[in-house]
DNA sequence: TTCGTAACCAAGAACGATTCTAAACATCGC
DNA sequence: GCGATGTTTAGAATCGTTCTTGGTTACGAA
């Protein structure tokens, strides 16, 4: 179930939030009138199940344990099909991992992101407080929603326990 | 810092700002040891004079005309010594275009992005004043840098005069 | 000037991520 | 259970980007 050290702390918690989020994914795709799959079941868990913004690649290897003969087109068709019923987020984030790669975020939820420059990491942050009215900019530019990428380095990092330098080459 | 139809106006100044991010450029890669070919001269003036972010493809048509014989291979190459030599951001932004199509981005200035939802026009915003002291994250995150990207309508297409819908479809 | 070396370029192949296609299959309302 | 319709599969296709190869050019030293 936890994906990284530290969250054996919140378990209960994060347990709770994270089977609602299946559920609340589940049910979106039944309003979405989709039709509920094993497949999507399943990727909905792996994907829920991971707070660490996923690649398609990542989704479809946990996946392919379970259920090997799935397909990665049903990888991006799910994760689409997702999105247009509301529960998921593709973010693209230069310099994440090796560029250009979308990374999936089931939190819909107004939120920011902190990407390590070392390891790549990307972290969920939460939004200013703030509603933030939003003026229009100088040129008449009307805003309907901000995002901000804090660049740097997590904490693991900063104490150098990284897990791989960036890797830049292909 | 101005960028389309509003440009007129600014006309000489823009002029002006653009010859010196031409040889700003120019020197910057004289700076990191880099020759002056007249493939980079084009490669900087054309993409340069062009504040509406663009793609390595438009990059290379534009320069194609002047140049048929250049490659693709020497706009990718160029635009990496650019960045190299600090003369040019690589942008990448979901939505814009196709998505996760690479954005070139003349001015390194720190500097924010709006991008039209319905257009896909990515425009530079000011960064916001203040020198935002950048406090480390809850979790002990060293933030070096603060990015933003607004989304909304542009002036034109909320007056209706957009260009072409978003297109998903490839 | 002539050489040698290193940087450069063109062309196209290779590559990785993503999407499309066609046919088989499963789901759900009846 | 039946059938219409939506899904899945597997692999081919596509797109953006990078790598490779072989030939070219710039430039300092002899």
């Amino acid at each position: 179930m936890s994906t990284h050290a530290s969250i054996e702390k919140a378990g209960e918690k994060a347990g709770e939030r994270r089977a609602s989020r299946v559920t609340g994914a589940l049910e979106a795709l039944g309003r979405a009138s989709l039709r509920m799959t094993p497949q999507r079941i399943a990727i909905v868990r792996a994907f829920v199940d991971d707070d660490g913004h996923p690649t398609a690649q990542q989704i479809f290897e946990r996946l392919h344990r379970a259920m090997p003969t799935t397909s990665f087109a049903t990888v991006y068709n799910t994760l689409a099909a997702l999105e247009r019923a509301g529960s998921c987020r593709t973010l693209r984030i230069a310099g994440a991992t090796d560029d250009g790669t979308a990374r999936f975020d089931p939190n819909v939820a107004p939120h920011d992101h902190a990407v390590c420059d070392r390891c790549g990491a990307v972290r969920d942050v939460p939004a200013p407080a703030q509603g933030e009215p939003a003026a229009p900019l100088d040129d008449g530019f009307e805003v309907r929603s901000v995002e901000r990428v804090y660049r740097g380095l997590c904490e693991r990092c900063r104490k150098g326990a990284h897990r791989r330098p960036p890797s830049r080459a292909r």
